[in-house]
DNA sequence: GGCCGCGCTAAGCGCTTGCTCACCTTCGGG
DNA sequence: CCCGAAGGTGAGCAAGCGCTTAGCGCGGCC
């Protein structure tokens, strides 16, 4: 399942940014029973939580038997961390590419906010994977994980301290804000549900309009 | 606009006060050695979640054998829905007494997110355990969580219904925008650690501001 | 003092888990 | 036409799980 729903018409409202690849997300995934393997592991770990899930219910899922999974993988907590891996560099390429766009340092916030906030909200099985099971893995593959979490912190920190430079912002304090506009963004994957009433589109452009509030100088 | 507490100002550091208990979180739970068990449980569910703590786990850390366990509660599962359900309480209880206290929308709004945020950044193991276990409890439980959560919005969505009403707040999406600050508040939870730079006052007031920005009218 | 009942434990039951292994296909190259 | 590798299966193992049960110590009450 999982189709790609946002590339298909639509870029209508941030302009012409070229998809990094959004409509086949794990066609780096080969061969084809890997992916099948991986794709049914990410429904199941977002719906269930990993400890939760069986080896026996992702195989079931991807119409294979239990043992299937262990000529691709060599554990389940490979295939956690396989995912949690690929969706983090996701996350950070389509929020860097936002940063590193022209433009003054409001609408690159509004950019990276809105697409941050859409891939969030549009792979938020995904992202809740990548989000909350950071602490299944082992620590040697959490040590590399939270190295991609820093570079996204520094982009939006970044983007925050070139608005004050500019005068466009005034943040008393940068850390703190940053910390909170990334928890903002993130926490989408939490509560976002396809069968509610707002598509990925609205709550990125509600959101980069709330975060220019936050930072933005007041008269 | 460090501190919104000048209502609770002698007895915060010292303070015998029993208003909203802080000090003592569980002391309703009765008789010791369920709460002994209770509070290892909150510990254990915070740290590697519910699915992966078992109940050896549990029943070690409050210094007794697994089978005490099941004196004092039916199942694991009713221990996670009892501390699902008293920090529920406790977490609307914070955030809707600052909701009641007198003053201006914009005092309101300043005194609740504070307020909510202190909760879920001090008692970030519980906050958690209540945010990220929804999924585990039975259909029947978890309806009647549900219906907490419910409340907790209608709080923040009447203060802002209650500013825009008095032109102290610019707000185009109420319901947006109360989503954004619950959302902002609960992830609080996810990220906070003791070991951390800030205290759960200095995060609180940060986020004071930040929301007061987010919905106050500009000029 | 005898006895009951409560709180607790040691031992263990039945079951599920992550994972393995012997075996079965399918298929391109000599 | 056979071969060996690659990809897949069914059956099953050891370990760990939630939970139960038989029995133990001990304080309170007649």
């Amino acid at each position: 399942m999982a189709a790609a729903e946002e590339t298909t018409g639509a870029e209508e409202t941030t302009g012409v940014h070229e998809a990094t690849c959004e409509e086949a997300p794990w066609a780096e995934v080969t061969p084809e029973a890997a992916r099948k393997l991986l794709v049914a592991a990410v429904e199941a770990f977002a719906e269930r939580g990993y400890h939760a899930t069986t080896t026996r219910d992702i195989a079931g899922r991807a119409g294979m038997s239990p043992a299937a999974l262990y000529i691709h993988y060599k554990t389940k907590e490979e295939l956690l961390h396989r995912i949690s891996r690929i969706g983090h560099d996701r996350a950070l390429e389509v929020l860097s590419a936002a940063s590193e766009r022209d433009g003054t340092p409001t609408e690159r916030l509004a950019d990276a906010v809105s697409s941050f906030v859409r891939w969030h909200a549009g792979r938020h099985d995904t992202a809740r994977v990548v989000q909350y099971e950071l602490d299944a893995p082992s620590a040697e593959h959490r040590t590399e994980i939270v190295g991609l979490r820093r570079r996204s912190d520094a982009v939006v920190r970044g983007i925050l301290r070139d608005g004050v430079a500019a005068g466009e912002f005034d943040v008393p304090d940068v850390p703190g804000t940053t910390l909170a506009v990334l928890s903002l963004c993130i926490d989408v994957a939490r509560w976002f549900n396809v069968r509610g009433s707002r598509t990925p589109e609205e709550v990125g452009a509600l959101y980069a309009d709330l975060v220019l509030r936050m930072v933005s100088a007041r008269k």
